[in-house]
DNA sequence: AGCACGCCGACT
DNA sequence: GTCGGCGTGCTC
C-alpha cells in the first residue's frame, strides 16, 4: 500500500482539489492512470491528507504541471458524474476572491452536509492475536472485549465506552499487543429512505383463491380482520405501507408477522422519496390588477435590456403575483427558477402559495430540512425534476443546469448576508454574479429597497419598476406617534404600553381585529442594575449585560448562550435591591396578560419558536384568528400576510433610531415601514401607533408619509457626503485573541502595514462596542475603499498577505483574523 | 479543522 | 522520575 507517486511511472495528470477545510489554497493530488478517464472538474474524489485522514474533495481543475513536492494519489472517484457544474465552480471561485475566504470554506457552505465526507477512525479486532484478555488493564479489557463481540468500533464508540476523550493511549497499547489495528473509513452519509410495503401473495390474486382463503379461515380471527383491513386499504389507497396499515387498522406487528409467516401477505422493502411530491402541473387562474399587469410588462421589458430589475412595490401591492407570472413563463419554456427569501420568511404561507400554482415542480431548501432531505432536493434539482426552488441563501449553490431566473424577494433583508462563519457572502450580490455567468436574469423585490440597490436602479444599472398601490385599493396604514415624554414622570420607567395604545388594542379586539406589537428585543429584561451601587451582572465570557428570561427564570447571555441563576444579591455591595431596566418581548407578554386578561396573547421570537414546526404552528394560529395580540421581534416583520390585522404597535422606536451605525436610518425605515405593512391588508385601512420619546426625529415624518423616495434622497446625500456605500466599499477586519493586548497589537500590526497604501481609507484599530465574546477580545479595523474593482481586489490581496506576515510573527500566530467584505 | 509533536507542571 | 496538560505547526 503506497499512496505516493510510483517512481517507475511518474504521474502526468494532476488535480487541484478543494477540501472542506479552511486551508489557504487548494492542494495538488496526482491522478492515477486508471482514474484519468473518470475524473473531470467538479468530480467528488476521495483523497488522503496527512497520515491517513481521508476527505471527499471536489476537483477544481486538472493540469500537467508536476508540483515541486511529492504528491499523493487520488484514491477514488465517488460518483459516476461530476457533482458540481463548471459554472458553480466559477461561483465558488468568485465568492472566495470577492469575500476573501478559502474555496474550502465556500465548499463548506455550498455542499449539503451529507455530500461532505471526512473519514472516521475505525478500530478493527485482530482475531488471531492469541493473547489472554484478562491480563489487560481495565480500560484495555473493556475495549478488547467489546471488539471481541463487535469486531469493529468507531473511535467515537470507544470514547463512549470508556467515558473519556483521552482514549488514544489505550488503543495504542492494544495495537502494540496486536489485539487490534486502526484504519480510516470514508463512508457515504446519505441514506435512502426505506419503507416496508405490504402486498398480497400472488397466489391469492384471483378472486376465487382469495374467497376460498377467507371462507376457510378457522382460527386467529384477529389476523383475519387485519387481512380484511389490508384488502380494504389496498382497494382505497392502492399501495399499502406497513406503518399505515398498522396505524389505520389499530393492529400490532405481531399479528402482521403471523400473516407474513403464513405467506398470505408479503413484505417488501422499497426506497422511497423523502419529499412527498404533488402532481406536476401549472395552474394560474388569477388575474392581475391593471397596475400589476403593467408592472409585469415593465419588468419583462427591462429584462430585455438589463440583467437585473428591481421591483419596488409597497407592502401589500401583490409582488408575489407578479413573480408567479414571471415564473410561469420560464417553466413553460422548461427552464428552472430560484426564489430566494430570508430564512425566517420561508414559511408555509409562501410555500403553499407557490405550490398552489406550480405543484410538484416546487422544492424547498433551507436549514430546517434534514441532511438527507437536502441531498434529495440537490439531486432533483440536478436531474431537472425540480424546476422551482424556494430557498434561503444557501440554495444559490444548488446544481441547477438550466436556471434562467433568480428572484430575490425582500432584497433589502440583511440576513442574506452570511455573518458567521466564512464565506461571509451576500446571497443577493452572489446571485447577480452567478446569473451573469449562466446568462440568467435577476429580479430583486422589496417594499423598502436597500440603498445600494435603489441607487443602482436609478443610475440605470438595473431596471426599475414600481408598484405604488396596494392590491384591492386599500390605503397604506396611518401612522400616529405616541409621545412618551407626555407620560407623567413617576410612571415613566414602567410604561411599556401607554394608555393610548392599550385603548387602541382593546378597540381592535372588540371589532374582531388582530393586533401585532413589535419590540426588537427578546427575553424579559435586558439588564438588571443594583439600585444602590449601580452594579450590573455581566457574562463571564463576554462583555455584555445579561438578559433576564422569565420563562427559564435565568439570566442569559445573548452572545455565547451561557445561562446563570438569577441574581438576588448585588456582588458589589450586597444589597438586595435590583431594578430591571428596559423590556423585551417576554415582559410585554406579561404586561399584556395583566392589562387585557381576556385577550389571547402570543409571543413570537427565537425563544418561542425553537422547535421544528412551532414557527409555522404559531403563524397558523394567528391566521385562524385564534390569537388576538401577537408580540414579536423582527420575526413578525418578514413577509407575513395576515388579513385581519387592524393595528400595529411599535413599542420602542427610540431603540430602533438610536443605533450608532451608518445604516441606522436605512434599518429604521425598513423595519418600521415593514412592520406597518402588516396592518390593514384586507378590508379597511389599518393603523400604526409608534411609542417614541424623540418625536422630532426627521425619519418619523417620512415614515408617516410612507415616502421611500424622500428617505432615499436624504440618505443618499448623507452617504455621498461621508463616503459610505454605495459610494464606497467597506471591509471590516477583526482580530480576535484571548489576550486583550495581543488582539490590539495584532490589529495595530495590520493597521501599520495598511497605512502605507490606504491611510486615508483606514479607521481603527478600535475596540468594538462588544469587545469580548466567548473569552476572545476583539479589535477591529475598517477600510472604506472607493469602488474600483482593481483597487478592491488589490487591497484584499495585500490584506491577505499582511495577515500571513502577521501569523509568521510568533506572538501573533494564534490571532484569529476575520475579513468581512461589504460588512453589514 | 484535526492531529501529532514538544515543552513544562503535578504527583506516584 | 513520568503522565498528561495545552501551545505550535502542517497537511499536497
Amino acid at each position: 500500500m503506497n499512496n505516493t507517486t510510483n517512481i517507475f511511472t511518474p504521474a502526468t495528470l494532476f488535480a487541484e482539489v478543494i477540501i472542506p477545510l479552511a486551508l489557504p489554497r487548494t492542494y495538488t493530488w496526482a491522478v492515477p492512470q486508471h482514474l484519468a478517464q473518470a475524473i473531470v472538474p467538479g468530480s467528488r474524489v476521495e483523497v488522503g491528507l496527512k497520515q491517513n485522514k481521508k476527505y471527499a474533495g471536489i476537483v477544481r481543475s486538472l493540469h500537467n504541471n508536476p508540483p515541486a513536492y511529492e504528491t499523493k494519489e487520488i484514491l477514488n472517484v465517488l460518483d459516476s458524474e461530476p457533482v458540481i457544474f463548471p459554472a458553480q465552480l466559477k461561483l465558488w471561485q468568485w465568492i472566495s476572491h470577492y469575500y476573501a475566504c478559502t474555496e474550502g470554506e465556500v465548499m463548506q457552505a455550498a455542499l449539503p452536509a451529507h455530500l461532505k465526507l471526512s473519514s472516521e477512525t475505525v478500530i478493527s479486532y485482530n482475531e488471531d492475536h492469541g493473547q489472554e484478555l484478562t491480563l489487560l488493564s481495565n480500560d484495555e479489557y473493556i475495549v478488547a472485549e467489546a471488539l471481541d463481540i463487535r469486531k469493529e468500533l468507531k473511535l467515537q464508540e470507544v470514547q463512549k465506552l470508556l467515558d473519556a476523550t483521552h482514549v488514544y493511549p489505550v488503543i495504542k497499547k492494544l495495537i502494540e499487543k496486536k489485539i487490534c489495528y486502526v484504519w480510516e473509513a470514508l463512508t457515504e452519509k446519505y441514506k435512502e429512505k426505506k419503507e416496508t410495503y405490504i402486498l398480497l401473495n400472488p397466489a391469492y390474486h384471483s378472486e376465487t383463491a382469495l374467497e376460498k382463503l377467507v371462507n376457510e379461515w378457522s382460527r386467529a380471527p384477529k389476523q383475519l380482520s387485519l387481512l380484511l383491513a389490508f384488502l380494504h386499504f389496498q382497494k382505497t389507497d392502492g399501495e399499502v405501507t406497513q406503518k399505515k396499515l398498522l396505524e389505520k387498522a389499530a393492529s400490532t406487528p405481531a399479528l402482521l408477522k403471523g400473516l407474513l409467516e403464513k405467506k398470505v401477505l408479503i413484505a417488501e422493502k422499497r426506497s422511497v422519496d423523502r419529499l412527498h411530491s404533488l402532481p406536476k402541473d401549472v395552474k394560474i387562474e388569477f388575474a392581475l390588477s391593471q397596475q400589476q399587469e403593467h408592472a409585469l410588462q415593465q419588468v419583462k421589458d427591462a429584462l430585455q435590456q438589463k440583467d437585473v430589475c428591481l421591483l419596488h412595490g409597497v407592502t401589500g401591492s401583490g409582488k408575489t403575483l407578479v413573480y408567479i407570472r414571471l415564473i410561469e413563463e420560464q417553466i413553460k419554456l422548461g427552464k428552472q427558477v430560484l426564489f430566494l427569501l430570508p430564512e425566517i420568511a420561508l414559511t408555509t404561507q409562501i410555500i403553499r402559495r407557490l405550490q398552489l400554482h406550480f405543484g410538484g415542480y416546487v422544492a424547498v431548501y433551507h436549514s430546517k430540512f434534514s441532511p438527507n432531505e437536502r441531498v434529495e432536493v440537490w439531486n432533483k434539482v440536478k436531474s431537472g425534476e425540480v424546476k422551482i426552488v424556494i430557498g434561503a441563501r444557501s440554495s444559490l449553490f444548488l446544481p441547477f443546469h438550466d436556471l434562467s431566473l433568480i428572484i430575490v424577494d425582500e432584497e433589502h433583508d440583511s440576513s442574506f448576508k452570511q455573518h458567521e462563519p466564512a464565506p461571509r457572502y451576500h446571497a443577493r450580490d452572489a446571485a447577480i454574479y452567478y446569473a451573469s455567468v449562466i446568462g440568467a436574469k435577476t429580479v430583486l423585490g422589496s417594499a423598502t429597497p436597500s440603498v445600494e440597490t435603489y441607487y443602482n436602479a436609478i443610475q440605470g444599472k438595473y431596471g426599475l419598476v414600481t408598484l405604488t398601490d396596494r392590491y384591492g385599493g386599500i390605503e397604506l396604514p396611518g401612522i400616529e406617534l405616541i409621545d412618551l415624554r407626555k407620560i407623567p414622570m413617576k410612571d415613566k420607567s414602567k410604561v411599556i404600553i401607554s394608555n393610548q395604545l392599550k385603548e387602541a388594542i382593546e378597540d381592535n379586539i372588540k371589532r374582531g381585529k388582530q393586533v401585532i406589537l413589535f419590540q426588537n428585543r427578546r427575553g424579559y429584561s435586558p439588564y438588571q442594575i443594583c439600585a444602590v451601587c449601580g452594579w450590573i451582572p455581566h457574562c463571564k465570557h463576554c462583555d455584555v449585560s445579561l438578559t433576564l428570561h422569565k420563562s427559564s427564570g435565568k439570566l442569559h447571555c445573548h452572545y455565547c448562550g451561557t445561562t446563570y441563576p438569577n441574581v438576588k444579591t448585588c456582588a458589589a455591595c450586597g444589597s438586595q435591591n435590583f431594578t430591571q431596566k428596559n423590556f423585551g418581548t417576554e415582559k410585554i407578554e406579561e404586561v399584556l396578560d395583566e392589562l387585557l386578561p381576556d385577550a389571547k396573547i402570543a409571543r413570537m421570537d427565537i425563544d418561542s419558536v425553537r422547535g421544528k414546526h412551532s414557527h409555522d404552528a404559531l403563524i397558523n394560529l394567528f391566521e385562524q384568528q385564534r390569537i388576538d395580540v401577537l408580540v414579536g421581534t423582527q420575526m413578525v416583520v418578514k413577509g407575513l400576510d395576515f388579513d385581519h390585522v387592524g393595528l400595529v404597535g411599535i413599542l420602542d422606536a427610540d431603540g430602533i433610531l438610536g443605533y450608532a451605525d451608518f445604516r441606522v436610518n436605512e434599518r429604521a425605515f425598513q423595519l418600521m415601514e415593514q412592520v406597518s405593512g402588516r396592518a390593514g391588508r384586507k378590508g379597511e385601512k389599518g393603523k400604526v401607533l409608534v411609542q417614541v420619546t424623540n418625536t422630532k426625529h426627521p425619519l418619523l415624518a417620512i415614515i408617516q408619509r410612507h415616502d421611500y423616495r424622500q428617505f432615499f434622497d436624504i440618505e443618499i446625500e448623507y452617504r455621498r457626503q461621508y463616503f459610505y456605500p454605495p459610494f464606497s466599499r467597506i471591509i471590516k477586519v477583526q482580530c480576535k485573541h484571548k489576550d486583550k493586548q495581543t488582539a490590539e497589537q495584532a490589529a495595530q500590526f495590520l493597521a501599520n502595514k495598511l497605512l502605507g497604501a490606504y491611510d486615508h481609507f483606514l479607521n481603527g484599530p478600535a475596540e468594538p462596542p462588544i469587545s469580548r465574546v466567548r473569552n476572545q477580545f476583539i479589535y477591529e479595523l475598517m477600510l472604506k475603499l472607493s469602488r474600483q474593482l482593481t483597487l478592491l481586489q488589490q487591497c484584499k490581496q495585500q490584506l491577505q498577505n499582511f495577515i500571513t506576515d502577521l501569523h509568521h510573527e510568533k506572538v501573533f500566530s494564534r490571532v484569529q483574523v476575520i475579513i468581512d467584505v461589504d460588512s453589514i
